[in-house]
RNA sequence: GCUCGGUUCGUCUAGGGGUUAGGACACAAGGUUUUCAUCCUUGCAACAGGGGUUCGAUUCCCCUACCGAGUACCA
């Protein structure tokens, strides 16, 4: 049979960056049994329906490089896609569950479950559940007589549908990282299939869905363990237990620091995103920052992420996205919750920009430019980034780091110069910048080196001595690329009239 | 509370009845680079606790502790 997964989000807000993980878990399993990975929006509460999260799960994965071969945007041979778009599907399955006997009506309001409990948790140590138990407290088509309960629908008194859960048996399934999980059939609730709206809650819809769309493996968060139990009763309820799909629950992204789950607050705390791209708040306006935008790779991301509960088993940490599908089993994912470490993500992000073809950088430092309004010649970006690519870990750092290439500097290393430039040394300088001036154009950083040093050495000193100080007039400071490689890309006349009027400017 | 999961260096993890418990990030030291970074070398550092089973347990079993999830007309 062949293997057909889906990555089922809800639009509720942005995509947050556990769910992207579980999105890339789908899709490295679909393409590594060449099936097929499918998107399904799952938007079935109109309450927290947030308009602009579907397009923003769509940007985010193809940011990332993980397609859909079928979903909304590219339709499928199960087209429509989103669940609110299905709504007529569900009715009519939740029907057939009424009519054997496995679901009934409900009629109990807001303030009556309420009611119910408040009653349990101040008479005990028991939680109310709605359940094979208390069922027949409450009003419904269980303990209601028929006549009764079909007056109140035919009234048009709001009901939802409920799942008839059997009172006392063993569920049992498996689940393929962590084992056989068995649970008492006692300890589910007669959970909501149908809404009062006429819209099924996600435990139906998508059972439905998974059994239409002919799903063979269930991969999504841990939290949905608890009521797995509950989604085998429904296969077994509509008799398609023969096609039921195996079930992956993933462990969770847990805080850095501390114990719970990855929230949006660590990630305002630690200065960290831990949403793919960057989210606009239609309410607030807020702006919660993305790995993109803030500059990590998608390569980087995908690894990073890839590698945050699951693991080949060899030493090997630096993926493509062709050698994750090869690696990845679904076997091999962690069972325990891992923390997320926005240091790892970093240390990715350095691998990846250091062996990133140039062209591919380029743009990251003209963007940066041009939005300056720095004048720059195209052939020096190239130069410049070659020369800052073993050392940056963020693209942005290509602007920062290499303003001095483009601008000279307006301020000096005073610690530096006070120190070192002596009146001696100003003149041992103005020589090896008229030295310089003289040069040919294309003169390699071995060639400002031979000089350098011959000046020096004829002066009786030292050539590490010049160094230092020639590297703040030329950069302004005492840290940057390599020197003679900087003097190289900046060429000896603008070497030579750096140094002179900088010299100019601090010896008077 | 109850149900279900989980627990190897600070972090991500490999391993698995007999190992000097391996790698990576981070951190530290040294080397290279006449600077900075890269790079290289080295160091630091872990089987939650208690009972079993066994010649032998970090590994298998049980208990405890701790952590997490679920316990909605949310997904």
């Amino acid at each position: 049979m062949p293997v057909r997964v889906r990555f089922a989000p809800s639009p509720t807000g942005p995509l947050h960056i556990g769910g992207v993980r579980t999105a890339l878990y789908n899709f490295l399993f679909a393409r590594k049994h060449r099936g097929t990975f499918c998107i399904r929006i799952e938007d079935t509460d109109q309450n927290r329906f947030v308009p602009a999260a579907e397009e923003y799960i769509f940007e985010s994965l193809s940011w990332l490089g993980i397609v859909a071969d079928e979903g909304p945007l590219n339709g499928g041979p199960y087209a429509p896609y989103r669940q609110s778009e299905r709504k007529e599907i569900y009715k009519d399955y939740v029907y057939r569950l009424v009519e054997s006997g496995h679901a009934y009506y409900a009629f109990d309001t807001t303030a009556e479950l309420e009611d119910a409990r408040n009653k349990y948790k101040s008479s005990g140590p028991d939680v109310f559940q709605y359940g094979a138990k208390t069922r027949e407290l409450m009003r419904n088509s269980v303990s209601l007589p028929p006549g009764e309960w079909e007056k109140l629908i035919t009234g048009g008194v709001p009901f939802v549908i409920r799942l008839n859960v059997p009172a006392d048996e063993e569920i049992r399934f498996n689940d393929e990282i962590r084992g056989e999980v068995t649970v008492g059939s006692s300890t589910i609730d007669d959970k909501v299939l149908m809404k009062s709206d006429g819209m099924p809650t996600y435990h139906l819809a998508n059972v439905v869905d998974d059994h239409i769309m002919k799903i063979t493996h269930v991969i999504r968060g841990e939290e949905w363990l608890p009521s797995a139990p509950a989604h085998c009763l429904l296969y077994r309820f509509f008799g398609w237990d023969e096609t039921m799909p195996s079930f992956a629950h993933l462990p969770l992204l847990l805080k850095p620091e501390g114990s719970g789950k990855l929230s949006k607050r660590d990630a305002e705390k630690g200065g960290f995103p831990i949403f793919p791209i960057n989210w606009k708040d239609p309410e607030s306006g807020e702006i919660s920052r993305g790995f993109r935008e803030s500059g990590y790779l998608p390569e980087a991301t995908v690894n990073f992420l890839a590698l945050l509960g699951w693991n080949p088993g060899t030493q090997q940490e630096i993926f493509s996205m062709d050698e994750l599908v090869e690696a990845f089993s679904i076997g091999k994912v962690n069972k325990s919750g891992a923390k997320f470490d926005i240091e790892k993500a970093k240390f990715f992000n350095q691998q990846y920009i250091k062996t990133r073809p140039i062209g591919t950088l380029r743009e990251f430092l003209e963007m940066r430019l041009e939005e300056n309004g720095t004048p720059y010649s195209p052939a020096r970006i190239d130069k410049v980034i070659e020369a800052l690519k073993d050392r940056v870990t963020f693209p942005d750092e290509f602007y920062t780091q290499s303003l001095y290439f483009f601008s000279q500097p307006g301020e000096f290393d005073m610690n530096v110069i006070q120190k070192k430039l002596t009146p001696d040394m100003a003149s041992i300088l103005k020589e090896i910048s008229s030295g310089i001036r003289a040069m040919k154009v294309t003169s390699a950083s071995g060639d400002f080196k031979e000089l350098i040093s011959a000046v020096m050495i004829k002066n009786g000193l030292q050539p590490g001595q010049a160094m230092q100080l020639i590297r703040v007039l030329v950069t302004g400071t005492t840290t940057g690329v390599d020197l003679m490689l900087t003097l190289e890309i900046l060429g000896p006349g603008e070497v030579a009239e750096r140094i002179d009027s900088a010299l100019l400017k601090l010896t008077q």
